[in-house]
DNA sequence: AAAATATGTTCCGTGACACGGAACAGCGAC
DNA sequence: GTCGCTGTTCCGTGTCACGGAACATATTTT
């Protein structure tokens, strides 16, 4: 029963959109009366919201997300930095962790001109196509790296990395400059500086500027993303 | 089943902190048994994580709050305008809306001298005891403010208005002017400034400047705080 | 040392209640 | 008109969630 209103909230990802019912119980695989039974229970206790024969996900889900301690404090130490981040470029900047294979967004913020980029906050992307992905790679110990490399690298566009040898020295330049680097394997016309952020010894997050390729110039901006993840890192090491 | 299963998840509002399994069963009114194999479940499907003996909310809670559509679309057409706000004034800025008699927070900015305050992203507050609530209740219909001023009004600090006739004058100048403010109504030593947001022709939300109660000075705040409202009632209508 | 009181965990018999097929109701299309 | 599609209700069957009791383990009390 659980999984089954799992599968049922679950449908919403990763685009969060508005589903009817028959809809909802196709995606998930319940029969129409099961789902039916279930939508209704969720909307009772908040999960899921109704408007007509739509349904989408609910101020619940909103409220408690927002609760999640790791995210919610790594966010609140963080904002300052990234708001220092924004006022120094005026780019979209990003804050991001590992999980598995992949990088959850913590937070993403931008101006009035933002680029168009699939990192949406709480969304997941490949580590290997990402500028806060690769930074993560980076200083996340050398199996996490391997094990990456054995798998087939996923690709967002076709400037993606898919070549094992060429992504190795792209996480080893990381490694010794402290930066990564991207240009447009996760969204055309958008490249990317990272760094990565340090509780301690290990790395527990990475931040990240966004520029149009057109006006993507490295050197100007490194000081920056170095200066913001390091004060982030000094603030989480006082804050343990 | 599923209430058994909310019940436990609301354990951990309003503060989303860490509890044991024996905690979480008298919270929520359950059998410890009965609580051992829901967290079991709840653990296994995402919702919660489990880390040596107690529980926090889990990954899954904030990958799908960041997708309820009202909240991100909001959030993401307002952050330029936040984020405008929050480079003029360089204090806490605030995005929220009505709930029933409360404010739910949206977004909130804030640079390394952040005010102590109780609002949180994802939280909620009377609306009589907040900028963004005032703002919000001055523009949502004469029927609601009936409502909240026939109900006893709560206090948050001593500054809080609790004399029906001082916040509906309070109500009327916010509607005269276009502005609310509030002094240390919400957390002592701070005060704030507030603009309601249309689209159309009904306040869909408010956005507010938090300033310690020292170096607080409304008539340089209320222009940057009218402009950014104004400017994000237009980008919503306009996205309508 | 032993007893007492916590904790989390397992087992199991009972009974409630979730399940899904079938049937119904309302709507629009062709 | 009929067909196809919604969302919704009904109901008999069978499952699985329930919670008391018992267990294992750690920490505190006597």
């Amino acid at each position: 029963m659980l999984d089954k209103a799992t599968a049922i909230v679950d449908c919403f990802r990763p685009d969060g959109g508005a589903f009817r019912l028959t809809e909802l119980a196709a995606r998930s695989g319940l029969t129409k009366t099961t789902a039916f039974r279930l939508c209704g229970d969720l909307v009772r206790l908040g999960w899921l919201e109704r408007q007509g024969d739509v349904y989408r996900l609910g101020g619940k889900l909103f409220e408690l997300g927002s609760l999640v301690p790791r995210r919610h404090d790594l966010r609140e130490t963080a904002l300052p930095f990234l708001q220092d981040l924004f006022e120094a470029t005026h780019e979209t900047v990003h804050l991001g962790v590992r999980e598995g294979h992949e990088v959850v967004y913590i937070e993403r913020i931008h101006g009035h001109d933002a680029v168009r980029l699939p990192s949406r906050i709480g969304g997941r992307l490949p580590l290997t196509c990402t500028g806060v992905g690769k930074a993560l790679l980076a200083f996340s110990g050398p199996e996490l790296t391997e094990e990456v490399l054995a798998a087939p690298l996923p690709s967002l566009t076709p400037h993606s990395i898919t070549d094992p040898d060429r992504l190795r020295t792209a996480v080893e330049q990381a490694q010794v400059s402290g930066l990564a680097y991207e240009e447009q394997e996760a969204a055309l016309g958008v490249s990317c500086i990272a760094a990565p952020v340090f509780d301690g010894s290990v790395a527990v997050a990475a931040l990240s500027v966004a520029v149009p390729r057109g006006r993507f110039q490295p050197a100007q901006l490194a000081p920056a993303v170095r200066t913001a993840a390091l004060g982030l890192s000094r603030a989480l090491r006082s804050r343990a």
